[in-house]
DNA sequence: TAAATTTATTGGTATATACCAGGAAACGAG
DNA sequence: CTCGTTTCCTGGTATATACCAATAAATTTA
């Protein structure tokens, strides 16, 4: 046994696991940019071969990275390198495109459906109407340079903006209902938190059920004080990073 | 063939991965409260020996609960039921303990580790400091009922709070600050990101290493709008859930 | 050339097996 | 009754194998 190998086996070879080798090993190409953002990783049998282990080894430690956040993994297409997260301001509720756009990134909005539809309980109890009022309910996926980053589902109470969905909903929805109905958003009570996602978000995201994402829930008030909107996004949870600006109350 | 078995080859068991449908029962025992907060799930062996699969497919259906955030997992214990998440205030940095109590929740607070460092290259940019700067460096274990929920690692500029770590660190940072030190918190940029946990933080909370848990980053400002304390949480992802409140901008 | 088909590659699901290491409870000795 | 040891149970790591399903590229066909 030669003298590396032997310092191998105090350090990393006897007690790291292999598949966490692995991980260290590809975390390592990443950060010094042998693979770049959206470059393809190594398939799970090409891991397996070249390292000489298992599939089923490969495929935990591409799995470690997934869940690191430094990988994500196309449905049955592949897995490549996680882009920098996109910094979303909770405190700009008005227009995400426009911001995004001044950071110097596209953002690209696809209409996946829209509807009238009469508000359940979930959604009444939030926006303080009657369950069974009517609703207009749109689903929009959001890209940027052609990478999907999140589905964002909202429903506006019919009444504050006839004929609504007969608008072009490629846009700033807020800006449309101050534009066109009068209707001006004065602020946001927000949610965040983390959950798996569903058959259909994943599908929508081009990426597998379950994939970690991160829900943004924003039910939104006009000036005067009114509910008028509910939203609720899906993030691919390695993209996204929220930011705010958090006061602190004085009387406390 | 029984007319019950045909029934279920045409809907769930011919479609429906079987790791899925364990997934699926599960949840169902999780939500109809067979299965409490806490209550230990069936092993992976008694999964496969119940369900009639192997111990890999019980352990994948276990492993997608997980990611669900529905379960957690506490290292070569055994899987649990996860409690409802906790909500926290993104605006209340002052006294998280405090706030906690009174949504009748309680909450512990271990001193992990304390120190006097000097600033690295990162932790100085953030803090506007030169990189060496004397920095109170400590770590903390946040509990509710037992249970770890998140770990916090502060840095705090030395000069502002001379002997800052003779005090009692069981309680609101902050507010000792503003006691003691005459330091009066103003405001806090706040980051909010996803994340695998490090081996070291899954040690303190009792998980396993990459653990889905989210990072809170908080820069605090004082009310001469000079940046004094750095923070990082990192919660069990399933636990968590962050709000807040934003205000739209007038000139926007 | 354009459309349809075949083929190779990828990840997804699943089995059966083996050994390791940490936690907890039962047990036994002082 | 308490302290230490043993034993059992848990998940963690790992291999080797098999077949399926979706994608994408290569190839054939019209």
């Amino acid at each position: 046994m030669s003298k590396d190998l032997m310092q191998l086996s105090k350090t990393e070879a006897s007690t790291t696991p292999q598949y966490r080798q692995i991980v260290n090993s590809i975390r390592k190409d990443i950060s010094s940019g042998v693979l770049k953002e959206h470059a393809p990783l190594p398939s799970e049998r090409m891991i397996a071969e070249r390292q000489k282990v298992s599939r089923m080894t490969a495929r935990r430690a591409l799995e470690t990275l997934e869940l690191e956040g430094l990988v994500y993994s196309e449905h049955r297409r592949g897995r490549f390198v996680s882009p920098p997260r996109l910094t979303y301001d909770i405190s700009n509720m008005v227009s995400l495109a426009a911001h995004t756009q001044e950071q110097g990134n596209s953002l690209e909005i696809d209409v996946i459906s829209s509807a009238i539809t009469d508000a359940d309980a979930h959604v009444a109890a939030l926006l303080g109407i009657v369950p069974g009022t009517q609703l207009y309910q749109y689903t929009r996926l959001f890209r940027s340079k052609g990478h999907a980053i999140f589905v964002e589902t909202e429903y506006v109470v019919a009444s504050v903006c006839p004929n609504f969905l007969s608008h072009n909903l490629q846009q700033s929805t807020m800006k449309l209902l101050e534009r066109h109905h009068n209707v001006k958003t004065h602020h946001g009570d927000v949610r965040i938190r983390m959950r798996g996602m569903t058959a259909m978000e994943a599908q929508w995201l081009g990426l597998q059920e379950n994939h970690a994402g991160i829900e943004l829930e924003q039910l939104v008030y006009d000036t005067n004080n009114r509910r008028f909107c509910l939203g609720y996004q899906i993030w691919r949870g390695e993209l996204a990073e929220f930011s705010a600006r958090a006061i602190v109350n004085q009387n406390n």
